[in-house]
RNA sequence: GGCGCCAUAGCCAAGCGGUAAGGCGAAGGUCUGCAAAAUCUUUAUCACCAGUUCGAUUCUGGUUGGCGCCUCCA
């Protein structure tokens, strides 16, 4: 596989350290609100990174944190009039609810700041020996100038143009504007914890170098998260890691482009706000999840109400077509394929590769579900009552393995209702009769219990909604 | 000022040296008691200019138009 590494902006042949296993970090959420439509789309491609991989035979450790401690917490819980632990509660418990709507596994590990303190001071402790951050009155922070070798490497930013960009204001504090805070004191009222340099909390890039490492190692294969991370958030964090450990942090960077809202970033100021959440009201989660993985991952992407309902209308597609499989599996005959039949099965086990290929190609999503509606158009035609049963097998068997690694098309569900059923015994002995009227009432009393009953040569095909 | 990205049909979006995947939408056929589904046909010289090349959407330079980071942010 390849994989686009913002370091060395290239694709690179991705080789995990350790053959067959691969150590996966994304940066989570700060859990201070509903996370945001913008918030879903690395979460969405992450998750499929993680489900291809393992769909490729690797087991991924995949690490995705929880922020729950920061600025916005300790205002957002102050003005709600509950701790920041309530605050982080409710809204990690909202995050899993989001999550599984739009189809996203949980991570082998959520782990929350609040809860690796001891490894958080640990790594401070690191920097302080080796002369990389200095305390100041109670805050801690990284000394950039001593580190200087390498720092803006990621970025592709040096010092001196960081500098001048800088704002102005600089704190007085540090010894360098681009010193960045490690540890900070507790201010009244806020939740503090014990470390050497007194009560205080972590700043927020050292939480994620410390929980990588904690559960991923001092070397991880891939980081992954927003490109709106990648300075100061990222760099920080190979700064303050692989200062302490002198050990490469991270083998991939992955970063993910932006989402817009009727092509304008979303933003608070401009009241443009989407959640999740608020965006499940109205439309089928899983069709913004096919809409996330729509165009590829680095690319600008422009949410709004017409792509999502385009999203929802080539979903539907996949889900008639995988039903109409299903249903004519039941009839099919368990019997010698034909020419036809093996053509269909060769064109099945090719399209697996092919989606490979394309998500080999730095996980080219949009690439791969082109050849998801290639092999629905090619079963479409060649797939039919004559079908032998091995044929039709292969085609779901190719589906459900494109659409297990995209998260897409849940697996289907019995559903067994027995006054269903008699109204479309009902309705087969009307329609034997040729009787058109009662057919058709029928044909809405079922419509009027919550199913959809259509006519093939097979029979009566009978799906819910 | 520094660093970087993008421009492909009505909409979305792959491709990135050998004359354009796929989806949505639209129009017209086929099938069907009707409906649904499916299927067939039609719907693009790839922002502009100049180079390199036998050949460029694909490489180089420029122009125009969008956008992001450099400050909390996915």
């Amino acid at each position: 596989m390849k994989v686009f590494n913002t370091q060395t902006r290239r694709k690179e042949e991705f080789v995990p350290v350790e053959p067959g296993k691969v150590k996966l970090y994304a940066c989570g959420p700060t859990v201070y609100n509903y996370f945001h439509i913008g918030n879903a789309r690395p979460f969405v491609i992450f998750d499929t990174l993680r489900r291809y991989l393992e769909h490729r035979g690797m087991e991924v450790a995949f690490v995705q944190n929880f922020t729950d401690i920061d600025d916005k917490m300790i205002r957002r819980a102050n003005e709600e009039g509950i701790t920041v632990k309530e605050l982080a509660d409710r809204f990690i418990a909202a995050y899993y609810e989001d999550a599984a709507a739009l189809g996203i596994r949980p991570a082998t590990v959520h782990p929350k700041a609040t809860e690796h303190m001891p490894e958080i001071i640990d790594i401070i402790e690191k920097l302080m020996a080796k002369g990389l951050a200095y305390a100041v009155r109670g805050d801690v922070y990284f000394d950039t100038q001593a580190y200087k070798n390498h720092y803006g490497k990621l970025s592709g930013q040096n010092m001196e143009d960081l500098e001048s960009g800088a704002r102005v204001d600089v704190d007085e504090v540090k010894q360098h504007p681009m010193d960045f805070a490690l540890w900070k004191t507790q201010k009244p009222g806020e939740p503090a914890w014990e470390s050497p340099w007194g009560m205080g909390r972590p700043g927020w890039h050292i939480e994620c170098s410390a929980m990588s490492m904690k559960y991923l190692g001092e070397t991880v294969d891939i980081h992954g998260g927003g490109q709106d991370l990648i300075f100061p958030h990222h760099e920080n964090e190979i700064a303050q890691s692989e200062g302490a450990t002198g050990k490469p942090f991270v083998r991939y960077w992955m970063h993910n482009g932006f989402l817009n809202i009727d092509n304008e970033k979303m933003s608070k100021s401009l009241d443009n706000f989407l959640t999740v959440r608020d965006i499940r009201q109205q439309y089928d989660p899983e069709a913004v999840r096919f809409f996330l993985l729509s165009a590829h991952y680095r690319s600008p992407l422009n949410f709004s109400a017409e792509q999502i309902e385009q999203a929802k209308a080539a979903l539907d597609r996949l889900y008639t077509a995988r039903d109409n499989y299903l249903f004519i599996l039941e009839k099919a005959e368990d019997k010698t394929s034909s020419d036809a039949d093996t053509v269909l099965m060769d064109t099945a086990k090719a399209a697996v590769v092919r989606f490979d290929e394309a998500m080999d190609d730095d996980l080219n999503t949009a690439d791969a579900m082109g050849v998801l509606f290639d092999l629905v158009k090619q079963a479409n035609i060649g797939l039919g009552t004559d079908s032998a049963k091995a044929a039709v097998q292969a085609v779901l068997d190719a589906f459900a393995a494109m659409g297990d690694v995209l998260g897409l098309v849940k697996p289907k569900q019995q559903e067994d209702d027995a006054q269903v059923e008699a109204l479309v015994a009902a309705r087969a002995t009307a329609r034997k009769e040729r009787n058109w009227a009662e057919s058709d009432r029928l044909r809405d009393e079922i419509k009027s219990l919550g199913y959809t009953v259509e006519d093939t040569a097979q029979g009566q095909k009978v799906r819910k909604g």
